[in-house]
DNA sequence: CTAATAGTGTCTATTAGACAGTATGTT
DNA sequence: AACATACTGTCTAATAGACACTATTAG
């Protein structure tokens, strides 16, 4: 069958073979947290987050995902995140990019569903709004080992965790394709999703300016390099780091004072 | 409305809301090729290529566009675009990987139709199948003014051109929109993918080894090299071309001769 | 010999990595 | 004073850019 063909035979429309389907988008909302700690002056040490939403209906009853919805049939494709973030959490203006498209046939057990996700960055602390009873946020750590990438979550109360693995793809040595090793808490593919995401933004940061998404209008250098840090999940020398932000960030008038120790600067994100 | 009621909510599941909608794929086939010389021993200068159809129904009758079509309802995603190609082309075991998911909604006036494009990168003439008549390579070439860019696309008969605009997204700035300006030959937002890919493959070329899959299995150093330039714009400085590709490609016993200059060695790729 | 590309040596400039030191707040 | 972080200076290592030179063929 070559390419003509399968023109008229669209025209045609052969229902079975390319019936309509559902897509949906899921948007994995990541952001960074403090952790309270136990001495004063100690600067807390920060979390990479993702937000959750726990399910109350079947399939995959009362396991968390990711907020995420049908697309309209009448809704630009990256409208819908925006709409769904908006009604689920009252949040606007936030960094949106879209990450993937994932197919699989039996990704959902009820029918066809194809669901483009969508990466969200925000600083948490500046949210201005309440989450639902059914959303949370987890601290997300990880560990890798041959490609076997382990995934822990943890909102305080609930601590969940899934195995992904990266396979590599025959063609060239920088292509794999994720793979769910072991899943018991996480619905549909969406340990997927944050993986996807977790690599995405690890490689964008050194790249882009997407991280100041994360941070709030004001920040010292030294909590932007945590962040840094946490995302990269490696520690930087500082001297290397600040000339690497140099000309990203301009000093203000203020400083952060009462830590016990001296005050850092209060910097901002200058944009070229 | 929050999620849970939008769960709820599409468990009743309104049709006119949330109407199941088609999806497409389309492939973005990039390769270079060599442009005959009058010379004999200047080498050909390349250009980066696309793989173009004549549409010969409507919509967009008698315009070029990229292969494409229906994903079918029993098809995992990746498996659209390698069964399209196979069938068009003849085209197996083909470098493929996931550009973008184009979805507004006026993109098909026949009907409401998500498109998940794929790139697929190729050495065009390894191909050991004969084109459809209504397939066509053109080469590429393009200019970038303010972030307004211009591309040429001809395949030595026919000559198209499109404008596509980069607009800045607010939040950072190193997002943007890309948005057609103006196009009278190319058929769907497809300008917009082909823009796409070109971007993904100048980024990916220094990060990857992506590059590979568009060489024969035997090359020069000068010809990978010619590849590189073609795809970057840019004239690169043999030495520090060398130093970088060096630990990626490996010597064989072989020379080219005949071209009226010293010989070169044939290398080939070297998986790390 | 000549045009044209192949391939290398080396110097310089820029960037990244490492370490050590000074600065300054709170208790 | 002591702890803890803020911030800077400088040396070294690695990488990138630039140029100049030698090598080798077909005609």
């Amino acid at each position: 069958m070559i390419y003509k063909t399968e023109e008229e035979f669209l025209k045609a429309y052969d229902s079975n073979k390319y019936e309509k389907l559902s897509l949906t988008t899921d948007i994995l909302v990541l952001s960074v947290s403090d952790e309270e700690v136990n001495n004063y002056r100690k600067t807390p040490t920060k979390h990479m987050s993702v937000l959750l939403v726990k399910r109350n209906d079947y399939p995959y009853k009362s396991k968390w995902c990711l907020p995420g919805g049908f697309i309209a049939i009448d809704e630009d494709i990256e409208d819908c995140p925006i709409r769904i973030l908006r009604n689920e959490t009252n949040l606007h203006d936030i960094y949106l990019e879209q990450l993937y498209t994932f197919g699989d046939v039996n990704r959902d057990p009820r029918m066809r569903v194809i669901s483009t996700s969508y990466m969200a960055l925000i600083d948490k602390n500046r949210l201005d709004y309440k989450l639902s009873n059914s959303a949370s946020w987890f601290n997300i750590s990880y560990e890798e080992r041959d490609n076997v990438v382990t995934v822990y979550l943890d909102n305080g109360s609930t601590r969940l965790s899934f195995i992904v693995k990266k396979v590599l793809k025959e063609l060239t040595t920088d292509r794999y394709r994720l793979e769910i090793v072991e899943n018991d808490s996480i619905a549909f593919d969406h340990p997927l999703v944050i993986l996807t995401g977790i690599e995405r933004l690890k490689n964008k940061i050194s790249y882009t300016d997407v991280v100041f998404n994360m941070m709030p209008e004001y920040f010292t250098l030294g909590e932007l390099q945590q962040v840094y840090e946490v995302i990269l999940g490696k520690k930087l020398l500082d001297p290397a780091f600040r000339r690497i932000i140099a000309d990203k960030v301009e000093k203000t008038e203020f400083v952060r004072t009462g830590a016990g120790h001296r005050p850092a600067i209060l910097f901002k994100y200058k944009k070229k």
